[in-house]
DNA sequence: GCCAATATGCTTGTACGCAAGTATTATGTT
DNA sequence: AACATAATACTTGCGTACAAGCATATTGGC
């Protein structure tokens, strides 16, 4: 087997190619590939708990924190305590992070069509379902 | 579209379900994921200079660099300059390095079948060939 | 031979990704 | 009420990723 078929590293190249292109488009809101991901998972469901958004997303807690941490900073998101659970803090969109988020969420639709305007509507079906199933398997 | 149907998101997450699964086994020789891609990148083609290896593993050179001081750290490759042109650094793999990059390619062949233990054959080859797809179209 | 353009590798600064560990708060058992 | 256990968010340390910029060395056109 070559390096270059490991499955490891096509799986590891296509993602960087898919972030790359997703970065672009979305960096003209000033927000980063994960940023951008983060605001778009808020936007569908406002004010939930970074465990909650950890678990939808992948991402680990102390990933988690910075990438609030400087959505916080740049006034896309705040965080607020629940007084029922003191240990519990929501995410909540501020005015900024709904508008962001309404337009990341058209850009998003936008950039997946260019992503993958040269695959047929059954390549396309294969690639998400097999995606799916690396994920399962791994 | 909801955010988890978005295919940057979806192949981040496979990769990193990906890249999880190459660490559990590479790391017990004591390289992280993607130094274990480098070293066998080395194994099949030793001395190459950086900016080769780069464009091989689609390795940024800034990253490349702090890859290959670790590397080199542990005793895994040596730097060596070319006398014909003093820019050029060859990147040589030591008497560990060796004997590490055949283990790293046992290892790469069998976690490639642990891996895809659940996918037949018209659904790996459709995968690789997708994945190929993707990393040219990005 | 001279000089602009290019190539090579490095450094810096910012942002994930994850293992390991901490502090605080809640909960279940007795 | 007292205690061990668990849950929540955070912190630290290390390792990629990548944009931007630097120093050095080479090359092509004149």
């Amino acid at each position: 087997m070559k390096a270059e078929e490991c499955i490891f590293f096509q799986l590891a190249k296509a993602s960087q190619a898919g972030t790359r292109f997703w970065l672009k488009r979305v960096s003209l809101l000033g927000l980063t590939a994960v940023q951008g991901v983060v605001i778009r998972f808020l936007h569908d469901n406002d004010r939930q708990t970074s465990s909650e958004l950890g678990k939808k997303t992948d991402l680990d807690s102390a990933t988690l924190t910075g990438v609030i941490d400087r959505l916080e900073g740049a006034g896309f998101v705040q965080r607020r305590q629940n007084p029922d659970d003191r240990r519990s803090i929501r995410i909540h969109l501020t005015e900024k992070g709904r508008e962001a988020g309404e337009k990341v969420a058209e850009l998003m639709e936008e950039a997946n069509r260019a992503f993958l305007k040269d695959f047929n509507v059954s390549e396309e079906v294969a690639l998400r379902s097999l995606l799916s199933k690396v994920r399962e398997s791994g």
